[in-house]
DNA sequence: GATGAATGAGTATTCATTCAT
DNA sequence: CATGAATGAATACTCATTCAT
């Protein structure tokens, strides 16, 4: 009990820790955040940074990954019920997009600071990221493998990709001109775009 | 005539920097790169370095603007000659990819660094990068718009974003797992995306 | 009866704190060794070491403390029953010797840290140490000057300080190169060197 | 020529950054020194100093051999002629004497910091040291064993070491205790005790 | 112009010490 | 008493930038 908690209190503000790196190293990037900074903005010391985090690699992995984490598990559940390709690509494109617009702190995060992951960083955690980003593809690949014809010309693996890259730009964009940007006429736009392309079948 | 000898000087060596710069970052990333290791590089001195950029992010963005520049008057060559939509998209899919796969240096930069791009440094040079990216979707819009009908429920810009969006995670793939990835029937395959969707004109 | 009980336990937890300390700080000098690592070291936690010293130095200089008063009162033994200057001499040679080789812990922390006792450290713990030694020097001086002839041209303090040098010097040689040396060997040369010198007497 | 000058300066700086770290580091001992301390000390910067020391331990270890090296040349120049064994002995006793206490910052730093030999400190400076030493005895060594009978019961090195092994001890309480030391008479008596003994020869 | 020696601001990380439980 | 989570001062080292030669 007094066990549970200790542990319950400790999990607590790892939390707190994570949030305010979150918000820091979205803000600022990686190498521009301090530690200092991060200890300031979750109000504990840096001292005690280092006894949840063993480094500040550490702590901006786990930031990615935990909410790489929870990005996943938000699509997984979003196409869990779509009965048809139309859906599975609509509730994909709504619920990316609409994950990166509530989390733009962890879209810039991983999107922005992709270098960490190109880069350099051996600390075994950009494996761990990597290995995540993998996951996602591929649970995305099989919703959308099962709904697609078996002699369709797009692999589904190609048609995840895609869809996601789409959504990354258009976050972007939506980042540095929200002005111009509507997201739900954007949404349906996507998704039309993805299910039926440019050409009009009347026109075959 | 001596001065111009002079300035076709100063240009060759303000080019030898960029380009010892370019493989530099794009290995190493920004922060990674010292100006050291760029001077050691090209075989000019540090001290010279800064006699034709004022800074370590002037150089980091001049690398990008130049390269940029490169990327769009490519895109723009390879559409100008497309008489409709089917081979705008076509040459855009293989243009970008094709650019990227040959400069994967720059891809590197452009992608792995938007950081650079979204974080800090005041240098007005961001604003320049940001103008560039602006004029290269308008540019790729407007081919668009020429050949897709008035009544097309995807807007031209929506598209060339889209599009360029997929070839951006795509090349990642292929810099990351080159061996799962055959580029001839990946452009032709995201071609096809674009042009028609994933659902079959027949089915209607 | 009760606190008897208390205080016996509290010493007991001091010796093996003190126990465990010796073994880290000759393992690792004192810079480099931390609480942490001694708390782990003698079971007890980091707080509990402050229960029964003040702070890091405070059981630094415990340990030897602690250790040279047993060094002396072994030499004291030692000298106690000698009956001429041989003997004596052969007992300081043969009794340091013997001490340092089986508790070289001690020998590392005494000589090898020597700079903790010569640079700053206030805490009023050098003093005693310093003292200590003093009465070290002055125990064995007058048990040589009891057996020393009143015209010696060899001061006692001089003789004793020099056998003492002379041991410290070859314990570390034994320590870095062990199997150049022969103890029992090399105590009774040192013995003999000290009592006859270098220049055989029939020479004379 | 430009060049000759060029590597004096920075010959010379080296030797202004070496001297000012032999104070500091004597004054402090090792851990408690600063590289700030001594970039105040020797009036250049921080980032000066690792222009010619790689870091903190590579300058604390290029104080000691340099110094190393004069004091064995120092030794090897008083002994060299020296035309029997007890003008040896006196005259290593003197010169050794002597340079402790003309350069008793030296002896601070070497003796006084014997842990930096003997604990961790990888940086190979470790092993220059303790080659540096083991030459110095074997030079003493051979000296004496030139000038010692074949059938002397005392190893020439035994003699070297504690010989050395004194002195270090005498310094040592000359450092602590200067006013209760006469440095001439000391010299003569240490020099009389290794070739004589306390047993007098008329004694036999 | 070209150089590279000199600078010093900036930062991750460690660890002795305290104190609430 | 015993604990160990929390603290924050302290420090080696790097690197963009400058400027005397």
């Amino acid at each position: 009990m007094t066990m549970d908690r200790k542990e319950l209190r400790k999990e607590q503000h790892r939390l707190e820790i994570l949030e305010a790196a979150e918000q820091v190293f979205a803000r600022q990037g990686f190498h521009t955040t301090t530690m200092e900074k991060v200890a300031e903005e979750c109000g504990w010391s840096k001292g005690t940074l280092y006894l949840h985090f063993k480094s500040k690699e550490d702590l901006f992995f786990s930031v990615i990954i935990e909410k790489a984490e929870k990005f996943t598990s938000t699509l997984e559940k979003a196409i869990s019920t779509a009965q048809n390709i139309e859906e599975v690509i609509g509730a994909l494109v709504n619920a990316q997009f609409q994950f990166f617009i509530e989390n733009n702190d962890f879209f810039q995060l991983a999107v922005a600071e992709q270098g960490k992951v190109m880069h350099g960083s051996d600390s075994g955690m950009r494996e761990g990221l990597l290995e995540k980003q993998q996951h996602h593809v591929l649970m995305t690949t099989q919703s959308l493998q099962k709904h697609l014809p078996d002699d369709s010309p797009i692999k589904p693996d190609t048609l995840a990709r895609s869809i996601m890259g789409a959504i990354n730009i258009h976050t972007l964009t939506w980042l540095l001109q929200p002005e111009t940007i509507n997201p739900e006429e954007l949404k349906l736009e996507i998704t039309q775009l993805f299910l039926h392309g440019v050409i009009p079948c009347t026109k075959a």
